[in-house]
DNA sequence: ACCTCGCCGTTACAAATCTTTACAGGGCTT
DNA sequence: AAGCCCTGTAAAGATTTGTAACGGCGAGGT
């Protein structure tokens, strides 16, 4: 019923019965979404649910009988998407199904992937940064503070936005935080090879990643 | 068929089927952007992309068969900036490569970042000031009242405008921190080789960055 | 459970640089 | 010409930033 509901709305839907049966679909293709059942002969929803993630970030909508909440916050936990109790309105769900759609599209897009300035390129996926193609060993702060500095070279970034962004509370003048992190990663990255005026202090209002003129190229 | 569709929203695109032949295509003249499959006869896209980034910092996305990580992982380290599975919606295609344009552009070209005035130029993305090619040492706040100068060349520039540009404050006649900063400024550019008369004071009124003979140009 | 190590935050002091103070000189007004 | 106000600049004082050093905390290992 649900299938025939779904292929109106211009969904083409392939369905599965059993929990195992449906998994291995589930791992056959990437999908664009997964309607997945807690009850189910076979192999359990959540079991499911939980082998799907361990390798695929794939959409996943549970549903579930009745408003148990605790299945509602186990499926959470383990990674689904949103949550829907049966019995359910197929308008309702297909709302849902949208929204995360569009959550996730959206997101997707707007992150960035690599950034790179000169010879220096961080990869936000990898987490990783190179300077002229040789690593370089950066802690989770140190690397957050080069992402933000990153995503706007040239650019002056307050230390508000930088205190938020990096350590995820507004900035404290008398906290020397910041400070003491943008000093670590200047030292890293000129021990990479980068030159020293790489990132910039702006007394009294932040600090920015230099652009060498020539190191950019204009883009047709 | 990605051609046309590509066509259709705005792009001119040159296609090869071949890796060897689309390196030099790549290498001929500046693109925007480069969509490079990794399964190709001739070149592996890989190979293509790492000759690629060898000489160039062009946009370039990727497509790769289904979800494999591991070509993922490897086409990311060698400089992909963005990375699209296939079978994939050319919706989403073009999404990703908008996002990959706008991430690559927004920073170079939404300011200006050189300013100049006769053999004096200012470049803000470098934080650099030059005279006649060589480097002027600024502190901070002489930077930026020198770029509020420059932003109206030949023009006089009011002390309440300059407090606020520079000091981030409302001008209070009885400050005179302003007075020191282009006291000191003017100072640095005289030994730097400018006129003396550079920056002339408008009694009452403020100061004014004086262009005698030479052509004012703003570039970028 | 305990140890070890790496990372983060705090403190403290030094250096850079911005602001204030003070005084001098020059121009405008009366 | 005298007085007043504005500006230039040296010098002292205040603030901001750089960084070494220390301690705490949590992850991972034994």
């Amino acid at each position: 019923m649900l299938t025939e509901y779904l292929g109106k709305n211009g969904y083409r839907v392939k369905t599965a019965h059993r929990g195992d049966v449906g998994l291995r679909a589930a791992q056959q293709r990437p999908w664009a979404m997964i309607l997945l059942d807690v009850m189910l002969p076979g192999m359990d929803g959540f079991e499911v649910l939980k082998r799907i993630r361990a390798e695929s970030q794939v959409n996943v909508v549970l549903l579930t009988a009745r408003g148990e909440d605790v299945d509602r916050i186990v499926g959470l936990e383990i990674g689904a998407d949103d949550y829907l109790p049966k019995p359910f309105n197929p308008r309702e769900l297909l709302a849902r199904m949208r929204a995360v759609l569009r959550r996730n599209t959206s997101a997707s897009t707007t992150t960035p992937v690599v950034l790179r300035v000169g010879d220096l390129e961080l990869d936000t996926a990898a987490r990783r940064v190179l300077k002229a193609g040789s690593r370089v060993d950066l802690t989770d702060v140190e690397f957050s503070l080069l992402e933000a500095l990153m995503q706007s070279p040239g650019k002056v970034v307050s230390r508000e936005d930088l205190s938020q962004a990096v350590l995820g509370r507004a900035f404290d003048p008398f906290d020397r935080s910041l400070d003491m992190h943008v000093s670590r990663l200047r030292k890293k990255l000129s021990s990479a090879g980068a030159e020293e005026s790489l990132v910039k202090t702006i007394r009294g209002v932040g600090y920015q990643l230099v652009l060498d003129r020539d190191a950019v190229e204009a883009v047709d």
